[in-house]
DNA sequence: TCTCCTCCGCGCTTTACTTCA
DNA sequence: GATGAAGTAAAGCGCGGAGGA
């Protein structure tokens, strides 16, 4: 991701845009300048998994002694779909041929205890490969890395979640400190262009420069060095220079924000 | 076309664990 | 070494959108 700072002058649109939806997560900044310069556009697309079949067990097993399903008093909706992810789970397990006494163990250690399961450093470096690839995975590629690593499918798609939550975060702070320094240097273009603003008034209610001289020097033009008939209308004096100023124009000069 | 259901991703939050003063 | 605050990351929860029946 690049900014190109150089082409944004003094009028500055800033954009932030945060979309998302089931089936893609947009973050975009969209910077527009005034100088009809293109826009830059940061994104970060998530791509959604297709449809992913799975089995859907009800609630008959211990998991019921265990953790989260306590909290569930009634019959409610939250306690049915937590039913559904328990049963997806044991679904996925099966799938993904976690069946060792061992994995039964690291379940209930770390789902229904809620102990905090540390990924190891391999396990961290392949989640990571692939999400460099794919920000998002599909059921089959879920199902492989999660044999692969020798975890839940649930706890990789978990993982890939929190990665991208961490990754949208990254960005918008990126995003942030991006329109931060822009609106740094505009407030400083702004003074500087406020104090030109008062500097001009200044000269303008000043009687013109020519008027402030001796008669006998006013037959030379201050410009050209011409000397003038004394009419008026020829003679170039510095304040004829000065009604058609250098004004700062945002349009055609680069800023100084951006 | 409408409704219901399921799946999925996201935002927000909780909580276990680690680091550091 | 003990301890508490702060930080980090895995996981829980609820919501809404998409899509199929």
């Amino acid at each position: 991701m690049e900014y190109d700072h150089s082409v944004c002058s003094t009028r500055l649109v800033l954009g932030l845009s945060l979309n998302s939806s089931s089936s893609s997560s947009t973050v975009k900044l969209n910077t527009t300048c005034s100088t009809n310069q293109p826009s830059t556009a940061l994104d970060h697309k998530c791509v959604i998994p297709s449809f992913e079949p799975s089995l859907t067990l009800a609630l008959l097993s211990n998991h019921s002694d265990h953790g989260f399903l306590h909290r569930d008093k009634s019959f409610s909706n939250m306690s049915l779909k937590r039913e559904r992810d328990v049963g997806s789970d044991e679904s996925e397990r099966v799938l993904s041929g976690v069946t060792s006494v061992d994995d039964v163990e690291d379940d209930d250690d770390c789902v229904n205890g809620r102990k905090k399961l540390r990924l190891t450093k391999s396990q961290s470096a392949l989640l990571e490969e692939a999400f460099k690839h794919h920000s998002s995975l599909n059921p089959k590629q879920k199902q492989e890395l999660a044999r692969e690593l020798k975890l839940r499918p649930r706890q990789v798609e978990v993982w890939f979640q929190n990665r991208r939550a961490r990754t949208k975060l990254k960005q918008t702070e990126m995003n942030f400190e991006h329109l931060k320094k822009c609106c740094e240097k505009l407030t400083d273009e702004n003074q500087r262009l406020q104090t030109e603003l008062q500097e001009l008034k200044a000269l303008k209610r000043s009687p013109p420069f020519y008027m402030q001289l001796p008669a006998a020097t006013l037959t030379m033009c201050p410009s050209c060095e011409r000397i003038g008939d004394a009419k008026p209308s020829v003679v170039k004096s510095t304040y004829n220079m000065a009604a058609k100023p250098h004004f700062f124009n945002p349009f055609t000069n680069p800023s100084a924000a951006c």
